[in-house]
RNA sequence: GCCCACGUGGCUCAGGGGUAGAGCACUUCCUUGGUAAGGAAGGGGUCACCGGUUCAAAUCCGGUCGUGGGCUCCA
């Protein structure tokens, strides 16, 4: 009960201000607006938060009432279908109980039973089925607020034991609410949409099995994925944007293209074949051209070394799980997960000068992993790869400097390959970390520094997230799908010159600790090269194409022109074949156009006599005719300038 | 590693207890053609592997390996 009648403010989009009673609902406010607003809303923000419709207004800010048109409608949708599939597998399977839903329902809903067995896509198709039942009584939702001892009660009673133990989870004080929807009530946060016919469209999406709360010692749960759309014409677009995906997925692009194969032979290990490892060199030569220009210096170490060194670095006893050993001469040896220890290594082999610092060690070593059987994936997740890694040993009043060449470098590299949208964050101390707290507080005061020094406030902290020997800075792209994926890592490390006694002598001339910085850009380069294969649908860049262009004589009778304006190309520097097969022009079009590449050049008749050729971009459009050295030049242009354009 | 699904010619897939099919690709021949598939003929598979059931297994059962989607993990 609100005895003092406190009042809220509350801006809403047009820009107008309301003043309304502390405990005034979002759908109070609606109805003021209009009747149909109030009908066609499924939730509302606080601030750009989601809270339920009926939820009690306990602050101001900028409210804004969702209806179905609205970008975050999905969010209340899903939710919702979360509690109706739920209804729906308890009304098929009595005897499951449920545990609980998605926090993120940005995109999918799920929810985790107990059932014993697994369900089966048979059963999807039913529970499937009876959710659109469901969707069909249009029950309301209710908002319930209950006392813990009541809800404990509830659910004793139904027999949910996962909901009970689910209780204890939620901290005192916070407010214990319910929603129910004809005979189904669920322990929830909320928010929900006001009816059950405010949901247009679901669709299950898979089943699986999965460990109750993460842990793998844990009983096995059964979880239902699922999407939920306010119209059907949102679902079929989400479901269009997945089969896109699936037409882009670097694993069936790859071999199309000729570019990679996977053997039984050597699970998750890439084989590139010849144009495949051409991209994946030229990606390597570009960092290299950079970096060489930044005073980095390129090492080659070891690939096998004593576990002696992994005891030193910290890795036997964090990571050995994920290390392939071996044995030599009676001695344990370790393949190489990571380049740093051996940097380590050469960094040691001489007395240092404060002179001689920074010194950066860059290194595109072959580095292994035995990354768990059901964790692997394509290129993106693989047990033998390289990274464009380095290592930086630096001053503390260095780090500043470094942080920010870094991330240019890094920044640089994105553009030119045309990934626009960046995102950075800093991850901090995890909990499974070695060096004191000290060390940590102190190493993610600098970054931090360093972060606002460049960016101001445009990074994002993630608690946790940083390496087990100290925080770092994570670089973030969003491809041509809009996903993000991680590639640049810069990460601060006072554990490792520690752990390898690694020192210089300062203008004082005492010894001191150097700091170490692990510097990646693109990270591993087979990921990398997934990355860019599904952004690009393998349309590479002119610079990275293996082949530039295609010489299409129309017949046999003009080969001899194709063959001399192919050497003209080729002497210009460009990657160049011709195509002299006896097909008709329109087939050996359509099979450069299937291998992505940027230049069909037309020779015939009428090209031959004026010595041009007609130019048609992957594109598809036409250029017309143009003279074969201008053609070159503009090719060469592009590959000397690693231009975006055709 | 865990749960589920899948594994048939180079690729995409159909079939399914009685010793294998299609399209594309490949080879040869005909066609000499103007901007995303010209025509004909032909070759190619012990149906992932190992074991079991059966008169008979590619087909059913078990195991192994691999792949996919999740879980977990990602220094």
């Amino acid at each position: 009960m609100v005895t003092a009648s406190a009042t809220l403010e509350l801006v809403l989009p047009d820009g107008s201000v309301r003043t309304v009673e502390a405990g005034t609902t979002p759908l109070g406010v609606a109805q003021s607006i209009g009747p149909r607003l109030a009908k066609d809303a499924v939730g509302a923000l606080i601030d750009g938060e989601l809270v339920d419709l009926r939820q009690p207004l306990e602050r101001g800010g900028r409210l804004e009432v969702v209806t179905p048109k609205h970008a975050r409608a999905g969010d209340f949708v899903r939710h919702s279908a979360e509690h109706v599939l739920a209804d729906a597998v308890k009304r098929l399977f009595p005897e499951a109980q449920y545990d609980a839903g998605r926090k993120d329902h940005s995109e999918k809903f799920q929810y985790d039973f107990r059932i014993g067995r697994a369900f089966t896509p048979e059963d999807l198709a039913r529970i499937e089925e009876k959710m659109r039942e469901i969707l069909g009584e249009d029950s309301a939702f209710e908002r319930i607020e209950v006392s813990r001892e009541e809800a404990k009660r509830l659910f004793a009673e139904m027999g949910e034991s996962l909901k009970v133990e689910r209780l204890d989870d939620i901290p005192e004080g916070e407010t214990i609410t319910l929603y129910r929807h004809g005979c189904f009530t669920d322990l929830c946060r909320g928010p929900h949409v006001q009816r059950a016919s405010q949901i247009g469209a679901v669709k299950l999406l898979e089943a699986s099995g999965v460990h109750w709360r993460g842990d793998e010692s844990a009983e096995m749960l059964q979880r239902i994925y699922g999407t939920a759309f306010s119209t059907p014409a949102g679902l079929e677009s989400y479901l269009h944007a997945i089969e896109e995906a699936r037409a882009r997925d670097h694993r069936r692009i790859g071999p199309e293209l000729d570019l990679f194969s996977f053997s039984p032979l050597a699970p998750a290990m890439p084989f590139f074949h010849p144009k495949g490892a051409f991209v994946y060199n030229r990606l390597m030569s570009f960092v290299r051209e950079l970096q060489t220009g930044r005073g980095y210096g390129e090492v080659v170490t070891p690939q096998i070394l004593d576990v002696d060194l992994w005891h030193t670095s910290g890795h036997y006893d964090n990571y050995r799980e994920a290390m392939f050993f071996t044995e030599a001469d009676e001695r344990q040896m370790a393949v190489k997960p990571m380049n740093c220890p051996g940097h380590c290594l050469i960094f040691a082999t001489r007395l240092r000068s404060y002179r001689d610092l920074p010194i950066r060690y860059a290194d595109f070593g072959r580095l292994h992993r035995y990354e768990k059987s059901g964790v692997t994936s394509g290129l993106t997740r693989v047990r033998s790869f390289s990274q464009d890694d380095a290592h930086v040993f630096c001053s503390e009043d260095q780090i500043g400097a470094e942080m920010e060449a870094g991330a240019r470098m890094i920044l640089e590299i994105y553009r030119t390959l045309g990934f626009s949208a960046i995102r950075i964050q800093l991850g901090t101390r995890p909990e499974r970390s070695i060096g004191t707290a000290e060390q940590w507080a102190h190493a993610e005061r600098t970054l931090e520094a360093v972060l606002q020094q460049i960016l101001g406030s445009d990074y994002a902290v993630n608690p946790g997230d940083g390496a087990f020997y100290g925080p770092k800075i994570d670089f973030h792209i969003s491809d041509a799908l809009g996903r993000w994926w991680q590639l640049g890592t810069l990460q601060l490390d006072y554990q490792l010159p520690q752990r390898f006694d690694l020192k210089y002598v300062g203008a004082d001339g005492a010894e001191h600790r150097p700091v170490m910085i692990h510097r990646a850009m693109v990270g591993s380069l087979e990921r990398f090269l997934g990355i860019l294969i599904e952004h690009t649908a393998g349309a590479f860049p002119v610079w990275l194409m293996p082949q530039q262009a295609v010489v299409l004589p129309v017949s046999e009778k003009f080969a001899d022109y194709g063959v001399a304006v192919r050497d003209q190309l080729a002497a210009a520097g460009v990657r160049v074949e011709l195509d002299a097969r006896g097909e008709k022009l329109g087939y050996k079009i359509r099979e450069a156009q299937l291998q992505k590449i940027p230049y069909m050049l037309v020779a015939g008749g009428r090209e031959a006599e004026s010595g041009t050729v007609s130019l048609r971009l992957r594109t598809g459009e036409d250029l017309g005719a143009l003279p074969v050295a201008e053609v070159a030049a503009r090719i060469a242009e592009r590959e000397r300038s690693r231009s975006l354009e055709l």
